[in-house]
RNA sequence: GCGGAUAUGGUGAAGUGGUUAUCACCUGAGGUUUCCAACCUCAUGUCGUGGGUUCGAUUCCCGCUAUCCGCACCA
């Protein structure tokens, strides 16, 4: 098992630089914090997790992928909480001009300040006016929203619309919900899948690629119909997984097992728990460095009704790296409310029930005149009136009384049927992010042994996501052994999803070491027996086995 | 954002108020070599950035940027 150590911590970002896997972007100007490039080697290992991601949900068989701008309008935002969420309020002291958080302020006056609106904090502050942190002069400014998202505009001058760079690709989904669902031929549950950038302006970034203010992510949102059970055949995960639960502490128990106890509190997210394992152990993480961490109801966001964050063990410790997420309705509602617009989905009962309806309305041509602007009101009241009610009925409607006179109404009396009904769907969602996951998996297949003495480091990368599928070496440049390697080679990169590198220098030790350190699985040499027969060596990166194969039998 | 530490070729390190900044590995060329970082010759490539002190600064001082560690923050 991996030993976690600064040492070695620092051995292996050092390779992943100098091999152009991963390092700080625009660094000849300096740099930028929270930033990193996917180098010449790394941009490949990128593209292969993403792909890898991408299959494994889509295999799920009612997934699809969709692509939405980062830039995002203002309203999006705002609609889905992140222009609140996303904010930290910021007050100046007037008297050294230090920010501090207002919240923070006023800590002490209020048991949730976090959650105070922006006019509540400033009464708060009003009222206590506690002392500045830095300089303990109680004089404070404006409180203003700091937001830590990206803002920008669409659009150039006055005419611009306010927006922001998102802060998740979850958004796009819930606003694209139609037409998944009209794509699905309204039938769910089904899921939606998109992979890509998202950007936070993080206050301090740190630890590599554990915080980065501009991040890749891959997120499903999975809509369910609240009513119908779900029917996860947990079966064939058999293996214990270790569970911090709120309840229950650290458990380590199997999926199956956790969700009929109730401890994962919904089957679906039970499901993707298991297929989230699944997944991170195709692209190369330790599954002795996983657990699962449900999160306590305080630190949940309100809306959710269960949460379980995937957490991987490596250098900086425990990281969150995916969170499944059962949001209930709250995103789809929300957008609706904002909106107008129904995000909805049908549900058709199983026979169509008769509804009776008895109750009142009102006689258009009579109330509306009657009550002029009120009229809507008048309606909607008299509607929610029940059958025995009886007219006149005085209403206070705003503060203004209202007559209601039996001219003014109608008795509603008939049965329909009613054949289904139209629901938000409940989601699920699974949040990975990316970046955290690459690095994860570098550190767990960054391998540190010994060869003949002499200190040796692979990554033993699986061949799904490994940036070079295969590298081919000529023995010598010489005698036409060069040329037959190269033809190889292109012959290889032109195959589909296989891509492959030359490498002609140096002894053909340090040419497999060269090809170890960043994972290459395989390694094809030619020899002179080459030029004569047409078979290749086929080195494999773990065993070191080698293997005599015809180039025509080549396994890409 | 606060506090502390740091910044020298691609990587890891050494060193200095003064001529041409040192070493190992890496990389490239040639030679040698019939399968696991071998060897020989040669070559490329560095003092984060801006200012100050000074005859002269990579070295001393200050700002900035970045990195690391605490604190704070955190889907």
């Amino acid at each position: 098992m991996e030993e976690f150590s600064d040492e070695r911590l620092a051995r292996l970002t050092g390779m992943l630089k100098r091999r152009g896997v991963i390092l700080p972007a625009f660094e000849i100007h300096g740099g930028a914090a929270g930033l990193y490039d996917f180098g010449p080697v790394g941009g490949r290992l990128r593209n292969r997790v993403n792909q890898t991601w991408v299959d494994h949900w889509q295999s799920l068989g009612n997934v699809v992928e969709i692509s939405c701008p980062t830039v995002t309008p203002y309203s999006v935002l705002e609609a889905s909480g992140h222009v609140g969420e996303f904010s930290d309020f910021l007050t100046e002291c007037k008297g050294c001009g230090a920010p501090s958080r207002a919240d923070h302020l006023v800590e002490e006056f209020h048991p949730n300040a976090e959650s105070l609106s922006r006019d509540e904090l400033t009464s708060l502050i009003k009222t206590h006016n506690p002392p500045c942190p830095s300089c303990s002069d109680s004089s404070w400014g404006p409180v203003e929203a700091q937001n830590l998202m990206f803002n920008t505009k669409i659009g150039a001058g006055a005419s611009g619309r306010q927006a922001f760079l998102r802060p998740e690709t979850a958004q796009g989904m819930f606003t694209s919900f139609t037409s998944i669902y009209r794509h699905f031929r309204e039938r769910l549950p089904f899921g939606a899948i998109q992979t890509g950038k998202g950007y936070r302006n993080e206050i301090s970034p740190r630890q590599g690629m554990i915080r980065l203010r501009e991040f890749n992510m891959a997120e499903l949102e999975y809509f369910i119909d609240p009513e119908v059970e779900p029917n996860h055949d947990f079966s064939i995960w058999t293996d214990n997984v270790m569970l911090i639960s709120e309840e229950s502490g650290e458990i380590k128990t199997t999926f199956g097992e956790a969700v009929t106890a109730g401890i994962i509190r919904h089957p679906t997210v039970g499901y993707f728990m298991a297929w989230t394992m699944d997944f991170l152990g195709k692209v190369g993480i330790n599954p002795k460095h996983l657990r699962f961490r449900q999160h306590e109801s305080d630190e949940m966001a309100h809306y959710a009704q269960d949460c379980w964050d995937a957490e991987i063990l490596g250098s900086y410790g425990w990281v969150e790296c995916v969170g499944i997420a059962h949001r209930g309705c709250y995103d789809l509602s929300a957008h609706e409310e904002a909106t107008g617009q129904k995000l909805r989905a049908w549900r058709t009962f199983p026979e169509p029930k008769l509804v009776e309806i008895d109750g009142w309305t009102i006689d258009g041509a009579k109330a509306g005149p009657a009550f002029r602007s009120l009229a809507g009101r008048v309606k909607e009241i008299v509607e929610g009136l029940p059958a025995d009610s009886t007219f006149p009925l005085s209403l206070d409607i705003d503060g203004q009384s209202v007559e209601v006179l039996s001219e003014h109404v109608k008795r509603v009396q008939r049965s329909e049927n009613v054949n289904g009904e139209w629901f938000v769907p409940h989601v699920v969602e699974p949040a990975f992010g990316i970046d955290r996951i690459i690095w994860h998996l570098l550190d767990h297949c960054y391998v540190e042994t010994e060869k003949s003495g002499e200190s040796y480091t692979l990554l033993s990368l699986p061949e799904l996501v490994s940036p070079v599928d295969v590298t081919v070496l000529p023995l010598f440049e010489k005698d036409g052994m060069g040329d037959l390697a190269q033809k190889i080679h292109r012959d290889l990169c032109g195959r589909r999803n296989v891509f492959s590198s030359y490498d002609a220098s140096g002894s053909i030790g340090r040419r497999y070491a060269r090809a170890d350190e960043i994972g290459v699985p395989w390694c094809i040499t030619v020899d002179h027996e080459s030029l004569v027969d047409g078979s290749v060596t086929l080195r494999s990166r773990d065993s070191g086995e080698q293997t005599r194969v015809l180039i025509s039998d080549l396994p890409f």
